[in-house]
DNA sequence: TAAATCCCGAGTAAATTACTCCGAATTATC
DNA sequence: GATAATTCGGAGTAATTTACTCGGGATTTA
C-alpha cells in the first residue's frame, strides 16, 4: 500500500510546474535538476500526464511543459489517477469487470470486505480531488508566514 | 496504490474468525477452502497477525485461530498495518530515518507535498481505524435487512 | 499411535518498478 | 541552413516485490 515513484515524482513536477506557470514552457532538463529526478523518467511520467491532458507541451529549443490549466483546477487525484490507475484498488472492486476472477473474491453476491474498500476509496478520492495545485502553494505561503510569526 | 493481496486476504480471513468468534478455534483448511485461498499462503498471514496480536492460536488437533479480542475491538487499520506496514507510506514520510535518501525528496525543510502526503495517511488511518469487524457484520445484516423491505 | 493441526524457513516464478538507452522529429536561434 | 535544445516514442533491463509453493518439524486430541 504504498505510492510509486512514479506518482510521487509526478506531484512533485507538477508543483514544478505550478510555481512556474507565469515562465512560459518549463524544459525537463529544469525539473530534473531541481528535483534531483532522472529526466528519462521524467518523460515517461510526462508522456503520460500530457495524454491524459493535464500538461501542454511545446516541442523545440525554448520548448517545455505547461500546465493544461490553471494551478486552482488542477487537482492531485487527477495526477495520481493519471499514473497509478484507481486509487487503492482490490481487485474485486474494479469497475471494468477485468478482475482476475480465479484468485480473488468469487463470492461478489454477499461480500462483506467489499462496503469497506469502497468506503476507502470514495475517502481517498474525495480528499485528494479536494487538493489543487494551488492549495499546495498557499499552504506553504502560510506556513511561511507562521514561521516569521513565531520567530517575532 | 493498491493492497497486496495479503492485506486482503488477511481482511477477509479476520472476518471470518469475527463471524466464528462464538464456536472455538476455527483451523487454517476451513478458512482455506471457504475464502478459496492458499492454505501455505494463509498460514504466512496469520503469523504475522499473530506475532502482531490480533488473533490467538491453538495447536494440534482440534486446534485453530480465534481473534484476540472481541470483533467490536479489532479495527480493519489494525490489520492491513500489520500485513502491509504503515499507510500510504511515501519514503519521504517515513518516521525512522529509514528513507532512501539519495533517491528521494532531498527538499525536506521546505516540502510543498509533504502536506499532502500526510493528511492523506491522516485520513487513511482515521477511517479504518473507526471500521471494527463487528461494524463489516453489522453492515451485513442492515443490508440484509434492507434488501428485505425492498422485496416486500 | 495416528491424525489434525500449527509453526518455521527456504525457494521461486511471475509481475512490477524504476529506471536506462537510443534515435527520430520539431523548433528557435545564430 | 546549420546547430542546439527540446519533445516524442519505444525497447530493454536490473532489482525488487509479490504471491505464492514446498518440506518438514512440533504439538495436541482421540
Amino acid at each position: 500500500m504504498r505510492l510509486s515513484a512514479k506518482g510521487e515524482y509526478g506531484v512533485r513536477a507538477m508543483v514544478y510546474l505550478a510555481l512556474n506557470y507565469e515562465n512560459g514552457p518549463v524544459p525537463l532538463r529544469a525539473i530534473s535538476q531541481s528535483e534531483n529526478i532522472s529526466q528519462h523518467f521524467l518523460e515517461q511520467i510526462f508522456a503520460i500526464l500530457r495524454r491524459e491532458g493535464l500538461i501542454k507541451s511545446t516541442r523545440g529549443a525554448k520548448g517545455g511543459y505547461t500546465l493544461a490549466h490553471l494551478p486552482q483546477h488542477v487537482y492531485v487525484g487527477d495526477i495520481i489517477r493519471a499514473l497509478e490507475g484507481p486509487l487503492f484498488p482490490v481487485d474485486c472492486l474494479s469497475e471494468d469487470g477485468q478482475a482476475d476472477k480465479n484468485r480473488r473474491c468469487n463470492k461478489t453476491e454477499d461480500c462483506l470486505v467489499r462496503n469497506v474498500w469502497e468506503k476507502l476509496r470514495e475517502h481517498i478520492d474525495n480528499l485528494l480531488d479536494n487538493i489543487s495545485l494551488q492549495d499546495m502553494l498557499d499552504w506553504s505561503i502560510e506556513n511561511k508566514k507562521a514561521e516569521y510569526e513565531k520567530v517575532r
